[in-house]
DNA sequence: TTGTAAGCGTTATCAT
DNA sequence: ATGATAACGCTTACAA
């Protein structure tokens, strides 16, 4: 790889000159720009974008933090993601935490220490140290649905009251009981589970309109469900704080031969696409992923630009899709 | 952010002396040891890796280039990409091209412009001067899946003999006739698309175990493929080169009234997650997506610890999974 | 034990 | 129109 130096020196010029010939700049005359742009490409010249950052002091770079992908919901933002940086001329770093404080911490640090100019997050941490803790970083962020503090910009949708509106929903269909499905609430204490908190708020603003709302709150839902549903005739529609536990739910009601919605009602959240392909088609409330990330990179790239903006919550609409499952 | 400079003049000694107390090394006393640590903690320094990276030749940062995240394909691969990378302490430069072979380049090269140790990928673009664009960066490259060149390892599955298994089971299930749905046919001319037509070969190699092998070979394939099933009254059975695509079919025929598989026989390939949530379970063929994916970034890190190791095609196992679809 | 000097490759400022 | 110099922040010989 040629660089600069070595091509001012085989051009018998200086780096300066070469710099400008190299990057279009007006006072260098016609012959020796030519006779620099020849050697350069002869020699496949190419940037050496570390020492250029380096010096500028801008990497052209943001990072993105996520869970894992094993939900569907971040590959489907990474996309939109992908998209909206790309077309403004920036380069993606992601980590993928899954789940665990401490990778999250690690990384956001590491790529701070590559000076990435502003980052994403679906934080998996929370509280004040780790408040403390990104702001020390003196980095553009910007949270993608599980906020943080009011001193990050966050877009989100806003949950609680897409929540009541689902409930509303079920009870327009006539069920008399409610089965609030949300492992996530199994890490309260440790994990920063904002968005699903708003759900069960959600989930609780409405109890008036039923008879009965339960509540599961752990991974190994199906036993608990089971027995829910055998304790009680009264007509049930299971509310899921995630589609993949609606979709698996959806699966063990097929083996146990309840049919959906006649024996049970059923409902996802955050309208992943995979449910163009589940039969009955599952209805669910769309989250607007792709809209949160396209949005959240447009606003990130708005603080790196300006950092004074100060930091707000976006809200993006939700919407509340009926399909068959109820 | 403090520096090592800085943290030299306050401490008043040279940065030589502070590097060697912050990176752990002998020859510094533990007393100025203790004060350059003192101040560096509470200035809380952190190294500029940029810098670090420029004078060491050394980024720890590997890129990934595929696709799209829509196929569920790319997505599976890299929550394993991300481990394995992760356990090794590099980190990831990512970039979606959409399948256009210039944005392809384009971002391979803005990587390899960023110093980025190694290169996966799943091209998109192929032949000769893709070859030699590539070799030009002096840089590991691992493909994934879609082969490019022998000039660079290829971690694969020999979805040849993976499709023929693939008839054979079909054949054995009784079926009189195949519709081969392979939409990425219609790029064949410019896009890479070998492991589609490896899966191609493998349909004709098995030509004579039916009456009938059709190929649809576009996108629009469900007229096609309609027209094609009210034609005749042999079995018939549809390998999709691809789940999404036995998806979207799975959809369409029960909305036709279709039942599968007493009207018609369905596999899709590559055997993605979300199949787990199919209802009837669709069989596949499981290209290994995950496994291809650990071994590529191992193989990955093999090559830059030793250049000299020779490029190779690493065949991983696959499997072909007979659900209740055919 | 500590320091000096040179270098990684690029760019900006100020002279000439 | 061209060049000299310093700077970005870190590292590594090589001295002392």
């Amino acid at each position: 790889m040629i660089t600069v130096n070595q091509i001012a020196k085989k051009c018998g010029v200086s780096r300066t000159t070469v710099i400008r010939a190299l990057n279009d700049q007006t006072r260098v005359s016609e012959k020796t720009k030519e006779r620099i742009l020849a050697v350069a490409n002869a020699e496949g010249y190419r940037p050496n974008l570390l020492a250029r950052s380096l010096n500028k002091g801008r990497t052209m770079a943001i990072g993105v933090i996520a869970d894992s992908v094993n939900n569907y919901v971040f590959a489907e933002s990474l996309d939109a993601i992908n998209r909206e940086t790309q077309n403004r001329g920036y380069s993606l770093n992601i980590a993928l935490q899954q789940r665990d404080p401490k990778n999250e911490i690690k990384f956001i640090q590491e790529m701070a220490d590559r000076k990435i100019e502003g980052l994403l997050i679906t934080a998996v941490n929370q509280g004040p140290l780790y408040e403390r803790f990104l702001k020390s970083l003196g980095m553009p962020v910007v949270c993608l649905g599980n906020w943080v503090s009011d001193a990050f910009s966050t877009v989100l949708v806003d949950e609680r009251r897409a929540t009541e509106d689902a409930m509303q929903l079920i009870a327009n269909h006539g069920y008399q009981r409610v089965i609030f499905v949300c492992p996530p609430l199994e890490d309260e204490a440790r994990l920063n589970i904002y968005s699903h908190l708003q759900r069960k708020a959600g989930v609780e603003a409405q109890r008036k309109l039923f008879g009965d709302v339960l509540t599961i709150g752990h991974s190994d839902y199906l036993p608990e469900l089971a027995a829910m549903l055998a304790a009680s005739q009264a007509r049930t529609a299971v509310l899921c704080s995630g589609d993949i536990y609606a979709l698996s739910i959806l699966r063990w009601a097929k083996e146990q031969g309840l049919q959906i919605p006649r024996d049970m009602g059923l409902m996802g959240f955050d309208d992943i696409h995979v449910l163009d392909y589940i039969d009955p088609p599952l209805s669910s409330v769309s989250t607007n992923v792709k809209g949160i990330a396209k949005v959240a990179v447009s606003h990130l790239m708005t603080i790196i630009d300006d950092p004074d903006v100060p930091p707000q919550k976006l809200y993006l609409n939700y919407r509340v899709v009926d399909r068959a499952s109820l």
